[in-house]
Order: C-alpha cells, then structure tokens, then sequence
DNA sequence: TGTAATATATCGTTTAATGATATATAAGTC
DNA sequence: GACTTATATATCATTAAACGATATATTACA
C-alpha cells in the first residue's frame, strides 16, 4: 500500500463522509470540493491534498471507483453499492449521536435551540 | 503546550463529542468511558489513551475543567459553559449532516434506513 | 498578454487516535 | 492469606488523518 493508504474506513470520518456524500452523483475532484462548499454554505471546505489522499482511501477501500465520463483531462468517481451501504449506516450513527445529545439535554432541561 | 496538546477544537472529532457530552453531569475518567460505551450500546468504545489525550485537550481548550467530588483519589471533570455552547454547535452540525444526505438520497429516490 | 478559474497531484508537517503497557487500589472469592 | 477481577489513572510510541504549501497544466476571458 502507497503512502497514506488504509484499507480500514470503518467509520467514515467528516471529510470522507461528505466526499463519498458528493459521489452518489458521478464527479471529479475539483467538482467534490465545489459540491461540499455549495452544500455546507461554505461552512465544511475540502482543500486538494485532503480530498485527493481521502479519494484515494475511498478507492482502495472500494467504497467509490472510477467513472469513464468521457473526457481524457479529468477523471471521474462515483459511489459504488457497498459505499452507498456504508453511507447510510453513517447516516444512522450521526443521527443517533444527535440523539443521544438530544437525550441528555433534554433530561438536564437545558435548551438545545 | 506539552505533547499532543493543541488549542484548536474548533470541529469537535467523534471522541471529542462523546466526552463533552458524557461531561455534561461530573465524571470521573473510568466512568467517561463507561458512559460513553453504555450510551452507545458498545458501538463506541474509547480507551484509556485516547480518553486521555482528549481530557487534555478539552481542559486546555477550556471546554471543560476540573470538578472536585471530594475524593482525593479519582480525578472529576464537568463541561465548562464554553464546553456546552460548543456541543450544541456541534449537535447541529451533525444535525446538517444528516440532512445534507436525506437532501440527496430523497432526490435520488433511494431509501435511507 | 495576462490573470483568474479550472483541474490534478504530491511533499512534508501537524494533529488525532490508539495499542501496548505500567501502576495502584478495592472488592470479591477460593 | 493468596488470587483474580474490576476500578482508576497515566504515558510511550506508533499509526492514521488532515492539511498548508506548492507544483503543474489547461481553459476562459478581458
């Protein structure tokens, strides 16, 4: 394995969620990061080293792969079936450490706005 | 600042957030890690290590402080006023997690559960 | 002609997470 | 009393993740 690369993933960290988020619609890197800007309203920014060393992750993990768009300047990736899995089951445990924010706050009778 | 120590945390990571939120009510190291494992159902464990290293750097980062509970032998902690506002912060990030994935499975037509 | 935007990529450093390990006390049990 | 398990805190050294800086090339457009 190259530099920086783990086969691991099992939990998909921010930056890696929202570029796997991105690739449910084919994309190439420069379009990733455009894509998390517009979505987060510039609050979640991805810079070229973070997302190229995370595609490459995503790729080696098999949890997105190459797209042939046809264009030879850019390359393209798009989520495969098991990212798509492992996507939703993050959904499921953002949602649930929500949740259990939500609980706690809730018993403390503080305002969670 | 010692070693592993940074000031930042303006993102709070997973381990972060479990512990800022388990310090919403005293605790003492060991029962942080309890608390977190039990809140979770042991989908979330954290060791002794990384517990560690994060108390460090939520103390300094002024999130959280010391709590005294009057045992000379066990060292308490509590989320500071900062420390709450930011985990509210976070709540709702997480929050837009979420949402910005419903956002796409929904306009996909793909089920999320 | 230049300069801003598009597009991909890597190096080297910083920051975060953690396995392994050490230490000590308390509680239960054989 | 001796042994084991649970409680409790802590650090070292390594691995993993994030990212600033930088390089390079193309396209758009003023």
């Amino acid at each position: 394995m190259g530099r920086n690369v783990s086969l691991e993933m099992g939990e998909l960290t921010d930056t890696a969620y929202y570029i796997l988020l991105s690739l449910m619609d084919a994309k190439h890197g420069y379009l990733i990061m455009q894509t998390i800007e517009e979505m987060t309203n510039q609050r979640f920014s991805i810079g070229p080293a973070s997302m190229y060393t995370t595609i490459k992750k995503l790729l080696a993990a098999e949890l997105i792969q190459l797209f042939d768009d046809h264009d030879p300047k850019r390359k393209s990736y798009i989520a495969t079936e098991k990212g798509i899995e492992l996507l939703k089951e993050e959904v499921k445990r953002r949602r649930e450490m929500v949740l259990h924010a939500e609980e706690i706050f809730k018993r403390k009778g503080e305002q969670l706005t």
